[in-house]
DNA sequence: AATTTGTGAAACCAAATAGTTGCACATATA
DNA sequence: TATATGTGCAACTATTTGGTTTCACAAATT
């Protein structure tokens, strides 16, 4: 059970997951709501999210609240660094073929 | 075969093929040697790759390239900017509190 | 022309995945 | 106390996945 954040946001369900309690927390029942599939399905998914601690738990009596750990989301972010920085050159030089076109015009 | 970009990042050794043809455009035999299984395995990944169009072909006589579509990278970016937003949103909320804290020391 | 090289694709296989049904159990509610 | 509700977990299943081996075939090289 490699368990990566990758693996957990490639599936389309537990990223549909992911968007509803970005807003609110909300409880295993809640969120089945939303899908087409059983409650113990759903219960899977948040025990996936839950084991690479991209979404919390809050007890509350005998529900429990589940909510986005949004620090976990910046490590996609911080994996995508490296090529945003080369489609970032890729403007820049875009921007000077840009600056050169200019003075050939002048 | 539903193959989408999420999915494709998902898989450890397709994500290291990505890292290594994002610098320069390599064949599939000369990335293989860079991994533990044989060169068929990694031509698969590099039609996944290639089906979702996270990379490119370019054919040179019998050989074939193949380079990073850094524009489809920026599918994950965008997917992340909704996300980005509530990170830098607490941020901005932490900002209020400190910025309260000082207020409170003067 | 014969052989080597670079590649994709098909057939097969073990493991992982996403789903289901059925259960256990603690917490509310009557 | 008896019942209803909210939840996680185990067992099972069909499908998908990542890998291997074997092959076909076109392009280089001899």
């Amino acid at each position: 059970m490699r368990r990566d954040i990758f693996q957990a946001i490639a599936d389309p369900t537990r990223r549909a997951i992911i968007a509803l309690v970005a807003f609110q927390a909300m409880t295993p029942n809640a969120i089945a709501e939303n899908f087409n599939t059983t409650r113990q399905a759903v219960s899977k998914h948040l025990r996936i999210l839950t084991e690479c601690e991209l979404v919390k738990q809050e007890f509350q009596g005998r529900e429990i609240y589940y909510s986005l750990e949004i620090d976990k989301m910046k490590e996609i972010d911080k994996w995508l660094e490296q090529y945003r920085k080369i489609w970032e050159n890729r403007f820049d030089q875009l921007d000077k073929v840009l600056s050169t076109i200019k003075k050939q015009k002048k």
